[in-house]
DNA sequence: GTCTCCATGTTGTATATGCAACATATAAGT
DNA sequence: ACTTATATGTTGCATATACAACATGGAGAC
């Protein structure tokens, strides 16, 4: 059984991914952490941002996320006064979230700089094309 | 702003890679579920199979995973059994652990293929390619 | 031998994550 | 109108994850 095990070892997708996606949260984390932010909640930031106010399920469906994992960050980040609920149940980022992400910009550079210089082209063009595929994985044959 | 915001949601690795690793993970976790494991405690078996037994600290590097969260992991497995310290103060794989991922090796390899159906071959390659750059990140230049 | 440094392991604390179960609400069909 | 189905949001529970702080133990330096 070693050396099967030895094989899946090396041909599991989802363990290479998780390895990839460990060190690579922990290097934007790190960065952010001056900002007093998670990539996470940047990128929720951002899309918002990016997207407008959206319901939390169209937030979960952009990001691949869990309603209750969605839920639970938006909760954290309306205690930090980062984003708040509309009228319409929508979440809305707030003046104050604004700038924050406005100002982590320089340490979000930072981050991508040094991953992209680890990946080098290619593997930034491999992030891509694996973020195409996995969001139209429905949309096919 | 908008547009700014917009071409970091596109752009940022992190939050790219991030997005896989859920939809991945949740693809095997689902898969493993009826074997009572999950991808990561999986992998950390796997790995013990494959290698032999280590220190929790061999293993966090192997694995790309901080040293707390290693030994979080191997607590929760030591309870169920599947693992337990040696004298030296390794990790090491029990038969009941040797039992469980044999066992599960069906599950593994039907999302394993589920996942190669998503990404073709030049997704997979394009996985092999991220985690070959990123565990070789400090042996350049 | 003693002291210092580094590797290792654990614990406190916090975030991130998902499933199951539940409550609501909205839309559609009859 | 009533019913049913679907979408949405929250909460209980459990795992996964990392940083900081701490304790320990071994390896050299002297």
């Amino acid at each position: 059984m070693d050396e099967i095990a030895l094989e899946i070892a090396k041909q599991c997708l989802a363990g290479q991914i998780k390895i990839v996606s460990r060190v690579v949260t922990g290097i934007y984390d790190r960065e952010l952490k001056s900002c007093g932010l998670k990539i996470t909640q940047a990128s929720i930031l951002v899309h918002l941002l990016a997207y407008g106010s959206r319901s939390g399920s169209a937030l979960g469906r952009s990001l691949q996320m869990d309603k209750s994992t969605v839920s639970r960050n938006i909760d954290r980040m309306t205690k930090n006064g980062w984003v708040h609920k509309t009228d319409a149940d929508n979440v809305e980022i707030t003046e104050v979230g604004r700038e924050l992400i406005v100002s982590a910009r320089p340490q979000w550079e930072k981050a991508q700089k040094t991953v992209c210089s680890i990946f080098g082209s290619e593997g930034v063009e491999a992030v891509t094309l694996l973020t195409d595929r996995v969001k139209n994985r429905n949309k096919r044959k």
